[in-house]
DNA sequence: GAATTGCGATATGTCGAGAAAATGAAGCTG
DNA sequence: CAGCTTCATTTTCTCGACATATCGCAATTC
């Protein structure tokens, strides 16, 4: 009885726990794009030994959050704007496929987490606009939530699964972008109107919303420069 | 596209040629679905220590190649027709689009690198169709060939590298199915449509067609009853 | 003075052994 | 006889230390 709960928080290897807090702290930017990671340093950082890092590492490489370059050890993968337009076109691809299946195919309890999801993310996306500062974690939450509602219902696990991979990706860019230009959009609308569409079965309408809705993401960071060079900077302002 | 060849041989870490052989392995069908991937047999099998055969392991985990449970550790991802489908409803969205986006964007040497995977692919497939025995290899890597030529202009190497990911799912699957259904198909007629469809730039009658070609695939693996069930492992007979 | 080359320092990659966990079987209890 | 507990075996996971490769620096040579 309680090997079952003592499981799911003990029983996690090493491996996975820091392939979760490294994840975790790349996409939020705490480990900054370029930036070298020694094992004797993360070692240090995460007091988990060396074997558990590399593996974790390895993964991570896989995702596309890593780079490992041969005997040369890893870094953060770098943000770089042509990178995130190739990336962009693929996450496109993938939703709008995702998304019109989930229409077709969606039934009453979709439709129920649809409605939850747009609700919680017209609070958020009012609250963005309001005071920028400290809602980025759950404005991300429910903005991934948000779409993840969206698509849920596709009945394809694997495209699912793509689309988890690349929407982390974009996440470390679009936590740079949504300050950024956040003045010239209207995030609340364009949000309503997709999940309009979406419940009103208008598949067409829906995943034309959501190119844009990316469309507009993708132009607002082709005109930000961070510095993602792959110099590996130290600090970058908070 | 490689890099410098000996370079690439000598200075390979041990853990990327792991990575390599096992996948290649698990692929071609060497390691069956549902095999438990223990350390001490691989060790002694490739040669090699347990750290980079395990990095080997996570980074495949990652690819969906091999499950890996908590502490129990890895075993080759099993053989599901309901999960091939599932795979083959993600692949084709893809397909579609990178197709969709390399007819539009491709010139002249890709052009050329589509003529040429098609006149190769003619030739594996009408050998195919006369002895299904030997062939298997080369076939696959033709038909590898032909469709990254295709869609090998589109653009984004995002889309690329997820294509390239699911497809290499879809082998083991289809290296089960083609010989079986193989009497009933035109393959060679099929792929040299979509290759004139391309190459005429009609984006949609080479969508369709694709689709119509994958979905042949699935539908001949549904039927077929490959035991991917996860039972047969290296138990011995009783 | 510039380029090269050899050497030292740092970091990465790999191995073997030990700790933690799971599996399976025997023994005990009701 | 069934079900639970206990214990031994097997396997996985993690750590520390060694071997190997890379990078920077200084000395040497043309």
């Amino acid at each position: 009885m309680q090997t079952r709960e003592k499981e799911a928080l003990d029983g996690e290897t090493l491996s996975e726990a820091a392939y979760k807090r490294l994840r975790r702290d790349i996409i939020i930017g705490a480990r900054p794009p370029g930036e070298r990671l020694r094992i004797e340093k993360l070692k240090a950082i995460y007091a988990i030994g060396p074997t558990p890092l590399r593996e974790a590492l390895q993964k991570l490489a896989q995702d596309g959050l890593v780079l490992s370059e041969g005997n040369r050890g890893f870094t953060v993968a770098p943000l770089d704007p042509a990178e995130f337009n190739d990336l962009n076109v693929a996450r496109t691809a993938i939703e709008k496929e995702a998304l019109r299946l989930s229409i077709q195919r969606g039934g009453d309890v979709w439709e129920a987490r649809v409605v939850a999801a747009a609700y919680i993310m017209s609070k958020e996306d009012a609250a963005l606009a309001a005071a920028r500062d400290s809602v980025t974690d759950s404005w991300e939450r429910a903005n991934t939530e948000f779409h993840a509602a969206l698509v849920s219902a596709c009945g394809s696990n694997w495209l699912l699964r793509v689309r988890a991979g690349l929407h982390d990706l974009c996440e470390r860019y679009r936590r740079v972008s949504v300050y950024q230009k956040l003045g010239s959009r209207d995030l609340a609308t364009e949000h309503a109107e997709i999940a309009e569409a979406a419940i009103a079965r208008d598949a067409d309408r829906a995943c034309n919303l959501t190119e844009q809705h990316f469309a507009l993401t993708a132009s607002a960071l082709a005109e930000s420069d961070f510095s993602g060079d792959g110099r590996h900077l130290d600090r970058r302002t908070a």
